[in-house]
DNA sequence: CCGCCTGTGTTACAGTCAGTAACACTATGG
DNA sequence: CCATAGTGTTACTGACTGTAACACAGGCGG
């Protein structure tokens, strides 16, 4: 078993435990160990919260810092960001890195419309210009 | 501990050997063990790729059948389905299962060109269309 | 001044999964 | 009837995650 084989794992997967804490420290923005304990709808040890938490820090996902003698944790990454980088790695697994086919293959599995495609592609690219727009007039 | 936390892991998760291996049965289309051995950089020894196979199997990713008293293997679902269900379950994870949110979450964090975005739509759009016309033409 | 409360640091264990492979078994052709 | 080719079974290891106990430190009320 040399064990070189190189993190035989998707690098940066969350157990489902993490994801959940992951989405309340999302949701309520800065919070400490215990708000995201009592979020949680299982009941667990403080303990094992901050262990999460602590995981989740060490995997680049949130932060922390002392207010008040207390460890606060807040997003180090977006949900939009985390999302589009798992994208992302689907993309580069299975389509050999092809956005595009990743897309095909989503409307080809019935996971998007391919109406529906044309219509978010357009909205986004409303807001983008928009976005940049608005840039450009500042 | 209790154990009943269901499959604390991504669900049909794959390993890196794993997808290597589906990667071979999908290009060769139908293939034995010792083929997709020997189209695996790693030197393995043949019961390793037997068992990676049928754990392929177990999870639903290929198929196989009796060839002249060999197994064959076969892909059991296209590259296409697995790579849509698997943005699917990101956007699950990450977007609330919105896969429009986990468009813009790929724009935003760069994965994705917006006017590629719109291209790509386009495309897939005309695609369809052509597709559906097709069908009712006959 | 001292123990208590609150919050952090450390360590650990069990379950599951993926990588890897040895060994046993069976049928078939020569 | 045996060698060979191919399948079935079982196992071990390391990593990752869920879960938690226990130990430690610094203010605060008495």
């Amino acid at each position: 078993m040399d064990g070189n084989t190189k993190s035989t794992h998707d690098p940066g997967g969350l157990g489902e435990l993490e994801r959940s804490a992951l989405h309340v420290v999302w949701r309520l923005g800065r919070v400490t160990a215990d708000q995201v304990r009592e979020e949680l709808d299982r009941p667990l040890k403080d303990s094992t919260v901050r262990t999460v938490l602590r995981r989740l820090e060490e995997k680049g996902y949130v932060a922390h810092s002392l207010e008040d003698r207390a460890f606060l944790y807040r997003p180090a990454q977006s949900r939009q960001s985390v999302a589009g980088r798992a994208a992302k790695r689907i993309a580069d697994w299975f389509c050999e890195g092809s956005v595009e086919a990743l897309l095909v293959g989503m409307v080809d599995s019935r996971v998007l419309d391919s109406d529906e495609l044309q219509r978010i592609a357009a909205i986004i690219a409303r807001a983008q210009n928009h976005a940049v727009r608005t840039k450009e007039a500042q």
